[in-house]
DNA sequence: CGCTCATTTGAGGAACTTCAAGGTCAGTGG
DNA sequence: CCACTGACCTTGAAGTTCCTCAAATGAGCG
């Protein structure tokens, strides 16, 4: 189980992990909250990592998290929760470049690595009291809410739709959330897509075998690697 | 279409409405932003109506609101958005004390009255710029979007589950949302319902009656009157 | 190569939807 | 007061989609 009382020290060696050199978080980090010099000191005097987390780690259980709000810096990582009848809900995932723990801890949610991971993490309390002196980390910072929110929302309707277009959808916002590159690298494992679109493996694997076969995407090298080729009939699929 | 230019005259009919007096909704912002006199001026030179609407009336189109976030007076509001082949999802309700309309436009989500309702509109950049002053104000707004978040991702962990249980957890949920009261009146129909828990009508009403059947519920003066019975029993379904 | 684990494919079954009809209730007018 | 109406909810039977279980295939790795 995650103990956070552990990120108090900097630079600590945690489940398995090995951490890394912080130029790739500084250069994220500017995107969100832009280059100003002495604001990124005060950040980064807040920041705890990056420390890295091998797939399906548990990061931090949602109870342990109420001080920290976390960055992913690079990787997956999934939110998840195990219900008693042993089905999983994937409740979010989050890519390189997400701010997100704002989430009641009621939920108790389980922070996961979908794949191989750098996760920073940052003391709430202490972000707080940054965002009521700069308006800019304020509008940061609900922004980011809101943002998720919105995710949350399409997220919901998503679940409305047939398995089909929920496996075309997940595809196609992934490869846009991903930054549109020519091969879409689906790295988070077939259980954790199916558990995300409430459908289970085999008919994630159908799904996507059908709009395969109907010429809408292809498989490049691996299983893994896909080239999405009718955006036009991909937009129809997705309603 | 909901042209919200029209709030900027204060006290104006709209959309078959009526206006109350503002009675009511002091008391029941002094129970979100506290009873700070000063302030609670500032507020309601922010604020519009609050404006009757009556059932299934549209109060906003999602594109309308930017300049607005909205905030529940008495009734239930239901966010929404019907898809090309005709079908229609219920992304939330919200429900007197509710503050919402936070969410990205791109969503193009319609705000309707799921009952008659009274809705405050409250001038978004005024109070982004009331909460950089105030902190108090400030954490209003952030309480309010993570509550809103953690809410929708409850609804994402509902729609994994069964029709019996989404059906149980609804009628707890709601009942604690309105407060516990003795008997709980459903007041938005078993459309709304069913299109908020990916259910069609008929599956609604046959869970309703199955949990009926099994002594956890049952129905009171009107259909629409239900008292919970065996809360443990209830919980059990739940899951 | 041979192991393991993830993905794919197939056949049968369960849950939910669809379509169709009947029932209930509040409001309306005779 | 009572029949009539329309909206809403309930019930039944048939159909679809997705799930479950089982087995085969493929990919990654020592």
């Amino acid at each position: 189980m995650a103990n956070l009382d552990f990120y108090s020290t900097p630079f600590v060696d945690f489940n398995h992990t090995k951490i890394f050199g912080t130029a790739d978080t500084v250069a994220h980090f500017a995107r969100v909250f832009g280059e100003d010099a002495p604001l990124q000191g005060t950040l980064s005097a807040l920041q705890r990592g990056p420390v890295r987390f091998y797939r399906d780690n548990v990061i931090a259980l949602d109870e342990d998290v109420v001080d920290y709000v976390m960055f992913v810096v690079s990787g997956v990582v999934r939110s998840c929760k195990i219900c008693k009848n042993g089905t999983r809900s994937v409740v979010s995932f989050y890519l390189p470049g997400d701010l997100f723990g704002w989430t009641e801890p009621t939920l108790s949610l389980s922070i996961e690595a979908a794949t191989d991971t750098e996760v920073l993490f940052i003391k709430r309390s202490g972000l707080l009291a940054l965002a009521s002196r700069d308006v800019r980390v304020a509008n940061v910072l609900l922004t980011a809410t809101t943002n998720e929110l919105t995710r949350a929302q399409e997220h919901i309707l998503l679940l409305g739709k047939s398995a089909k277009c929920r496996a075309a959808t997940f595809l196609t916002d992934l490869w846009v959330r991903l930054g549109k590159a020519k091969y879409l690298d689906v790295s988070m494992s077939h259980q954790d897509i199916a558990d995300y679109l409430g459908l289970t493996t085999e008919t994630l694997s159908r799904s996507i075998t059908a709009l395969e076969r109907s010429g809408l995407i292809s498989r490049v090298a691996s299983r893994r690697q896909l080239l999405l080729q009718n955006h036009f009939g991909l937009r129809r699929v997705m309603n």
